[in-house]
DNA sequence: AGCACGCCGACT
DNA sequence: GTCGGCGTGCTC
């Protein structure tokens, strides 16, 4: 009887994307069992690929004669057996190849790690873990539900929430403390917890709220800034013992054992994004997490995503909001560019900047604006005429209050300055960023401390004392306890972009912001009215998210319906277009020429499909990917090198719909 | 990818 | 007659 190890090569060829069969030589049978990294013969003997074994069967489905394994790199099991099922599933789902998945869950080998978790103690077992209530729901609905395996849309608690004891508080953000106290629910029924967040910052927020409830060997971290030594232990570490592993997109496939609870914050955030292919969402990987598990679901956030709302509105998700709880008061002002001193130069009405001196007195003031920098350009103080470099042509700008204007492509400095159109020598800022909002506030907050933070100008933290904090949106740093009032500034100018995410997205940045305020604190939405402030000033921010699918499926635009990009030679394009005509819904867009050419003759169409063909449209692209890639062009001119793929295909990516 | 197999032009 | 061009196809 021979043994056969069935095992996933570690290669980007969708024609090598299946299980290849070996035969395990009777020295490797030992080591070579499912999970461990192996060398295997490809074609022919002397060249080697690597793999990951899935698993070790007594006969194959291959009829032929199979080559041996040639090499057990590590008798170490770093694939964990439901992260394969989850590669795979993730895969088929993007039309991609699994081992590119594979190398977004599974790190690179670290041997270090690995001797250390062969060496560890296999009898010791952690100490049993209590369970933390749930603060802030009706009692014991989330439990519940949790203990339920049940999914549900969770409208975040809106303010800092104090996790720590009487001696010691730990303030965390609201959503930080509900997703603590939920993984603590788990683990102390022995299983584990999968939380994704966005950013760093948030990674460390829900790391301080989980080790106020749990000891510290039950909390996992993975995040972009670890290094490879570190998300290799952490990898190894997963699997122990039940875990909560937290961190961003990876976090998503952690091997964590006996899967209890899946769970992100705020899923509408860009960083979810993958940017590697197969381009996978991690909303999407949670999905399919949870499908194969059967592990509880939350998606936590202020303002609801349209992806969420959907699956609200199928009845997939529950909904569940906070049980008497304040929630921000939210104050709309439509702006009056009234006249009134400061107030007028620092573009805040008058009820609003009342509000913030009178709070001010007694507590941290967040100022919300939209740029980092001075500015967002430069013009001619007589003409207005924009100012432009002598250089290159590209929009001037200015680092600092007083510094010589600079070039923000070549970064040529302006010095000398005359208006080809007036010739005037003169230059003012146009657009506020962070820097001169606080120079204005500065002006109209006399004796007050002024702080700023924005992206070259991080913050994670101020004192609950007197102060303005000016920030950029998604900069705001946290105080304990909460902010005593926040503004929001340039509404206006984050509306007036172009896309299908803007309102999503902006409303993300206001109710953010909003949650940073201490319980009730009053938050002036500054030169907003219509819905959006309705929707603000109520806090039910799932009537946007609502409206915004309905006009979506009116549209055929995602998430109502799901979209494939195809992009290649346009007899590939109009080929895979040709292959899918049963399956799309709408109007295919294009082909049409790609502006940005990546080799001459390239063509992009967009075909937009109801999700129950997904799987249907998933297999026929990666068919035609295949088929395209075993038969490559030659560029003309006899040129060796060889030519782009025929044909790619990206699933779900909303990009070409945001200049729409 | 990388390499073998296979069917048409210029050479000893 | 055959040596070799690179289009086509496969990899357990």
């Amino acid at each position: 009887m021979t043994t056969v190890a069935r095992v996933v090569l570690d290669s980007p060829l969708p024609q090598l994307d299946r299980l290849f069969d070996y035969r395990v030589p009777a020295e490797l049978e030992d080591d070579c069992v499912p999970g461990v990294r192996v060398k295997v013969p490809l074609r022919t003997g002397a060249r080697m690929s690597d793999a990951y074994v899935v698993e070790v069967v007594s006969e194959g489905d291959w009829p032929g004669e199979l080559s041996p394994v040639e090499q057990v790199v590590s008798p170490v099991p770093v694939l964990a057996p439901e992260i394969w099922t989850l590669a795979r599933a993730v895969a088929d789902r993007a039309a991609g190849v699994a081992s590119d998945v594979l190398r977004l869950a599974v790190p690179t080998r670290q041997v270090r790690a690995e001797k250390a978790w062969l060496a560890r103690d296999t009898t010791w077992s952690p100490p049993a873990v209590d369970p933390t209530p749930v603060t802030g729901y009706a009692d014991g609905v989330l439990e519940a539900l949790l203990a339920d395996h049940g999914r549900a849309a969770v409208d975040a608690v809106p303010h800092p929430v104090d996790v720590g004891t009487a001696d010691e508080p730990v303030w965390v953000p609201g959503w930080a403390a509900t997703l603590a106290q939920a993984a603590s629910q788990v683990v102390a029924r022995e299983q584990s917890a999968v939380l994704a967040v966005p950013d760093f910052r948030d990674v460390t927020d829900l790391e301080r709220a989980l080790l106020a409830v749990l000891p510290p060997e039950r909390v996992v971290r993975f995040d972009a800034k670890q290094t490879n030594g570190q998300r290799a232990k952490a990898l190894l570490q997963a699997r122990t013992h039940a875990v909560v592993a937290i961190g961003n997109r990876t976090a998503a496939f952690a091997p964590a054992t006996e899967l209890g609870l899946v769970a992100m914050w705020d899923d509408g955030d860009a960083s979810f994004v993958e940017p590697r292919a197969p381009y996978v969402h991690t909303r999407d990987v949670a999905l399919v997490r949870t499908a194969q598990s059967g592990a509880a679901l939350l998606f936590l956030a202020h303002a609801r995503s349209t992806d969420v709302q959907r699956l609200v509105e199928l009845h997939w998700l529950h909904e569940l909001a906070p049980h008497r709880m304040p929630t921000p008061k939210v104050i709309p002002t439509a702006q009056q560019a009234s006249a009134e001193g400061f107030a007028a130069q620092a573009r805040i009405p008058s009820t609003a900047w009342r509000a913030a001196r009178e709070a001010s007195q007694h507590g941290p003031v967040l100022v919300q604006v939209a740029n980092p920098g001075f500015g967002t350009g430069l013009v001619c103080a007589d003409c207005g005429e924009r100012a432009h470099c002598r250089v290159c042509g590209g929009p001037l700008g200015s680092p600092h209050r007083n510094a010589t204007p600079q070039c923000r492509f070549c970064g040529a400095l302006a010095v000398g300055f005359r208006c080809p159109t007036c010739g005037g020598g003169k230059l003012k800022p146009v657009g506020q960023g962070a820097q001169r909002t606080a120079d204005e506030l500065g002006r109209a907050f006399p004796g007050t401390r002024i702080v700023v933070a924005d992206g070259s100008r991080p913050l994670d933290e101020v004192p609950a004392r007197p102060a303005v904090v000016v920030a950029t949106r998604g900069a705001e740093p946290s105080v304990p306890g909460g902010y005593a009032c926040v503004l929001l500034l340039d509404g206006e100018r984050l509306l007036a972009r172009e896309g299908l995410r803007v309102q999503e997205d902006v409303l993300r940045f206001w109710t953010n912001a909003a949650a940073k305020g201490a319980p009730g604190a009053e938050v002036y939405l500054v030169g907003i009215g219509g819905k959006l402030a309705t929707a603000m000033a109520l806090w039910r921010l799932d009537g946007p998210a609502h409206d915004e699918l309905v006009d979506r499926r009116a549209l055929h635009f995602p998430p109502a319906v799901r979209v494939a990009t195809l992009t290649g030679t346009d007899e590939a394009v109009t080929a895979a277009v040709e292959a899918l005509r049963d399956a799309v819904v709408g109007a295919v867009l294009g082909p049409v020429p790609v502006p940005e050419d990546p080799a001459p003759g390239t063509v992009r169409a967009i075909v937009r499909f109801p999700y129950a063909h997904g799987a249907e449209v998933a297999a026929t692209l990666k068919a035609e990917v295949i088929r395209r890639s075993s038969t490559r062009r030659v560029l003309p001119g006899g040129n060796r090198r060889r030519a782009a793929p025929t044909l790619r295909v990206r699933l779900d990516d909303a990009e070409p719909f945001t200049e729409v």
